[in-house]
DNA sequence: CACGAAAAGTGAACGTGTTCATTTATATAT
DNA sequence: ATATATAAATGAACACGTTCACTTTTCGTG
């Protein structure tokens, strides 16, 4: 290797190299072991010499692909998310109180047949040491499309509100979604009926509310409060196309 | 042992018993080597070894007086969560405005020496899993003692509200509690400026809320929310005195 | 083709939480 | 006082997440 050959490869490991073909073959063997076991094992029983001896690959080549468990955990959460945004877009014109209910209902029908698994991943999620974390570095990129979602539903609701209320009631929205899910991996009644009884009620919250958003002094709260909550999530507005 | 005492000892099981001198003894060493060692090296660093070796017990025998390492983080929980109750019935007559964000404060100033450790207990505290949760069977006291205290605190307050209400706000105090300590914990900004912002919007958004609640509308969706939620915190209210 | 560097892949070993068979101390009954 | 059951205590061993020194394969270049 020659001076020349030196520096240019290492201006080209700035940026990202796109993976051979060969490692996204490798790195799929080991998704698709992963989340087998834990569906079937459970997240704690599946370990990482079950999810290798599975996907046929030594023990430490998984953690050339991800360099931690959890960062398996947030493959599947980010695949799922994929699935609820899609799902979302696709509901038809209603208003608020119609239409937030219903985007929750569908993200939470993705996410069921995976409702136990969700559960270790929220365990670590939470922790601010973990880089994976639902409010971490690595998972932006998730929590981005999400409230874009959500900012697109609310513009297309037939009382749709005008304005920067727009961006500060998508905030609301998602940290609306990610409180919902929460409650509904900790539901521990029958079918998650509590659930269930959150989304019939959000319903009526919103209808009560919303004539509300016309009023001065609670704009100005909601301004303020979007403003404390939004760089808590990353501040996905500020950076929409990022 | 003959066939009497074999039945006596066998029903004296169903009962707690009185732990011995020499245990509480151990059980207070271990736990204060624990604490010393999580302020000093942080949660994950402050191994079990170490934490045994500190209290100058063997590793195994810890494990006789917290099956979990969680266990110990819980029981600084309780600890903490004990001053605070304390801190907060301490509070001078006010409003309902007033009072609130005023005991948040006073909740989050007996946690700030301990913020990083608490992550990690509410990094394993979501874990459905996980018996020691926020949300547990093993925090079920813990939760009722600092329920208790909100409903002091409201009853307390020179706008009180009157019959049902009273319970039922109760408890969506004690949820802005633990979401506030969420947030707090998750809270990166310089001196948890944020959270600070949060405390005194909710000032603003309780003064201008609190008139509504006469409104027969809001008291009914105050009561099928609170409905909902109560169960999932352990139904508090419901045994108040366990 | 031959060579060498980078990518892909391996498995033994380490640290840590947790378990358990075993030993030692304490208390109770005769 | 002695026997014995129970409580207290031990430390070796295990399982699993993670690391790392090392081997094998792939692929561009002279």
């Amino acid at each position: 290797m020659n001076a020349f050959t030196f520096v240019v490869s290492t201006i080209y490991d700035m940026v990202p190299k796109t993976p051979s073909p060969k490692s996204v073959e490798t790195r799929k063997k080991i998704v698709d072991s992963a989340l087998t076991l834990f569906e079937r094992k459970g997240y704690d029983k599946a370990t990482m010499r079950d999810i290798a001896a599975e996907a046929n690959v030594s023990l430490g080549l998984t953690y050339r692909y991800f360099s931690q468990k959890e960062e398996l955990v947030l493959e599947l959460y980010e695949l799922l998310t994929k699935d609820a945004a899609d799902a979302v877009d696709e509901l038809p014109k209603d208003t608020l109180a119609k239409r937030y209910p219903a985007a929750l209902s569908l993200c939470l029908e993705s996410l069921a047949p995976h409702r136990g698994m969700l559960g270790a991943l929220f365990s670590a999620g939470l922790s601010i040491t973990s880089p994976v974390s639902v409010l971490g570095e690595e998972t932006s990129e998730v929590r981005s499309k999400m409230w874009m979602t959500y900012n697109r539903l609310l513009k297309g609701c037939t009382d749709a509100p005008k304005g920067k209320q727009v961006d500060q009631i998508s905030t609301l929205m998602y940290a609306g979604h990610l409180l919902t899910v929460l409650f509904w991996i900790q539901d521990r009644s029958e079918n998650q009926i509590f659930t269930k009884k959150l989304l019939a009620f959000s319903e009526k919250g919103i209808r009560l509310a919303r004539p509300f958003l016309r009023v001065r002094m609670v704009t100005n709260l909601l301004t303020e409060f979007s403003e404390i909550v939004q760089p808590f999530f990353g501040n996905p507005s500020a950076n929409p196309t990022k």
